[in-house]
RNA sequence: GGGGCCGUAGCUCAAUUGGUUAGAGUACCGGACUGUCGAUCCGGUGGUUGGGGGUUCGAGUCCCCUCGGCCUCGCCA
């Protein structure tokens, strides 16, 4: 070893002791006749003194010291003197004596420094990522990231999962999100694609008799990215025989209540709070509520249907929703400019056709440009429905269901973040269960699987799928994070003629079903037990428990919004003879 | 594919809204200084204003195209 101690550990406890420390140089705080350098590694700072007493060679060595380059240091570990204590530093109360310095290896003048306080662009930190990884901030993350797995291995190992690798190259499945495609040297004109999940894998590994099987599993998706997505990120995955929802849902919460504990130290009641989708969309509009705080949506389409004002009678008339939040307090906070701002934000995000506002004024009276279109009685009626008080800001959507939910999430969120309705250090777990088995696609009059073919739908929702598909519910359940969805899982289908009946509602006959999961139906024939289990997004874990607002602060090598690797380059154009060798020929296209 | 924000010294930002030689802090280099810890003080180097084109007597500033980064809708669970 070139080193006896980290540059974290010394303390009043080793004064006296020689010692030898590696690391990078921090700062250099030079006087003339001495200097303190402070010496850097993931472990913390430690000043090293050079003095005039100091050896000559040692003087000689430390002009060669700059920012970032990396030193060996052999001194004796002092008290320093009274007064000049670092109280923000784990070793502010020592400082090393020098008595040899080497310079293991020179730096450049680098682009910008770990220790910089100004953080230089993305861009930047990703071009120079070892550069930015030596940032405290995002070395303690890692450390997070990596108390987080092992957290999670423990508690799996302990409830005797075992641990299962599955490939990376499979085959591509047209269901889902788009596929990272590998070419096959072997099979010309043929392809691998790269995991969306180990979803099928898994459930083979139920009918292997693997009853509990847990992997921590990297996922490729071809979809665009967002500050919470990148392309290839890891999953949390996991699967069990002979259980229902519930126990699902209860092995997790006990996972979550021991990662709460032993990272963020806070205590998570259980079992975690659920409630349903069709409870969710009611009250907050999405499927996966922010809950650390109220600003629920309140209905008020049946006031619309007896007003006068045609844009809401109209929207009554026609069945559709006049939903609403009431933004507590914000009156005086959103001028008509800011409203207005809201108005486009809800239009071009989200195709609402426009933003109703009421303000409550110190009479109690609604005020706003529509007011007048309102008997006093109705007024009334909105303003108990909302339960409004003065200064409070109503806002109100008229659209169809659809764009009321998306359009008073966006605005609840927004207002939430703006008008601080919660602590940025809270935490908020929950499931949201029982989503409808399947979506209606609107443009090819189809139903499509609203988590995957292979979710059993609730028991007493059997005989819906013959008559009523949309209104069948499945055993699917989502952990909620702070109003991120953190993860999802299903019980799955194990009986092959109510699989078929799905398969035939999502428009795939025998041939198809065949054709794209014929190896899994085959599998469920030779005694599938019944199995279900749910996979967690890490990064957005790690994401949440750090703090942080951006998955890519907690991936090491992060990629960029179109998918590159600023460090790398990747991806990148290979060798025409790579390419014949895989046949496969370049096509210029004309965008 | 659509919408929005951004790009000026190595880095973080300014530039009186189209007007003289593009500034500051920091980093870097040199000098001064034994107790600093965002050290301080003095001096210095450093610019294709992302790139290209246009309008204009004159463009960092206005217009068009383009490259890149971020946020977002669609997409994705």
């Amino acid at each position: 070893m070139l080193r006896t101690h980290t540059c974290g550990e010394l303390n009043t406890g080793n004064v006296e002791q020689t010692v030898t420390i590696c690391g990078w140089v921090d700062t250099i705080r030079d006087f003339g006749q001495g200097k303190f350098i402070d010496v850097r590694d993931r472990y913390g700072r430690t000043q090293i003194t050079i003095s005039p007493e100091s050896p000559e060679e040692v003087k000689q060595a430390v002009e060669q010291f700059h920012r970032e380059c990396v030193v060996q240091v052999v001194g004796r570990v002092k008290s320093r003197p009274a007064g000049q204590e670092n109280k923000k530093i784990s070793t502010g109360e020592i400082e090393i004596q020098a008595e040899q310095a080497v310079l293991l290896n020179a730096c450049q003048n680098p682009p910008f420094l770990p220790s910089q306080v100004d953080l230089p662009n993305e861009d930047l930190r990703l071009k120079y990522r070892y550069l930015d990884l030596r940032r405290k901030e995002m070395q303690d993350t890692l450390a997070l990231r990596s108390s987080v797995t092992k957290g999670i291995r423990d508690y799996f190992e302990h409830h005797g999962f075992v641990d299962i690798e599955t490939p990376i190259l499979g085959r591509s499945t047209p269901e889902g999100a788009r596929d990272y495609l590998v070419p096959s040297r072997v099979h010309k004109g043929e392809f691998y694609a790269l995991p969306q999940s180990p979803q099928i894998y898994k459930q083979i590994m139920m009918i292997a008799g693997y009853d509990r099987y847990v992997q921590i599993a990297r996922c490729f998706r071809d979809e665009d990215l967002r500050a919470d997505r990148q392309p290839e990120f890891t999953q949390l995955d996991m699967e069990m025989s002979f259980v229902d929802s519930e126990d699902v849902m209860g092995m997790v919460d006990g996972l979550i209540k021991q990662l709460a504990k032993d990272i963020l130290g806070i205590d998570v009641e259980l079992p975690l709070p659920r409630m349903t989708y069709d409870e969710a969309m009611t009250r907050f509009g999405h499927d996966a509520p922010d809950l650390r705080f109220g600003m629920e949506i309140v209905d008020c389409t049946d006031v619309a249907a007896k007003t006068e004002f045609r844009v809401f009678r109209g929207v009554a008339d026609a069945g559709n929703y006049v939903r609403g939040i009431n933004a507590s307090g914000a009156a005086s906070l959103f001028s008509r400019k800011r409203i207005d701002e809201l108005t486009t934000y809800i239009q071009e995000d989200f195709g609402a056709k426009g933003l109703a506002w009421f303000k409550v004024n110190e009479e109690g009276e609604l005020a706003s440009p529509i007011a007048k279109n309102f008997a006093a009685q109705h007024l009334e009626e909105i303003k108990n429905k909302m339960d409004a008080q003065p200064g409070d800001l109503l806002l109100l959507i008229a659209d169809s269901w659809d764009v009321s939910c998306k359009a008073l999430n966006g605005l609840r969120k927004r207002m939430g973040a703006e008008l601080k309705l919660y602590d940025e250090q809270q935490m908020h777990f929950s499931w949201v269960v029982q989503f409808p088995m399947f979506d209606h696609d609107a443009e090819a009059e189809r139903w499509v699987a609203m988590h995957h073919p292979f979710t059993a739908p609730l028991d007493e929702d059997l005989d819906r799928l013959g008559t009523d598909p949309g209104e069948t519910r499945a055993k699917a359940y989502d952990l909620v994070i702070n109003g991120y969805e953190a993860g999802g899982g299903t019980i799955r289908i194990h009986d092959s003629s109510i699989q078929q009946q799905v398969f035939g509602l999502l428009g795939m006959d025998e041939e198809q079903a065949r054709e794209r999961f014929g190896f899994l139906l085959d599998a469920l024939k030779y005694g599938a037990p019944p199995h279900g289990g749910i996979a967690l997004g890490i990064d957005r874990i790690v994401m949440l428990f750090a703090g942080l607002d951006n998955i890519r602060d907690c991936i090491t090598f992060p990629k960029t919004q179109r998918a590159a690797d600023m460090m790398t380059e990747a991806p990148s154009p290979v060798d025409q003879e790579q390419l014949e060798e895989l046949a496969i020929a370049i096509s210029k296209s004309d965008s």
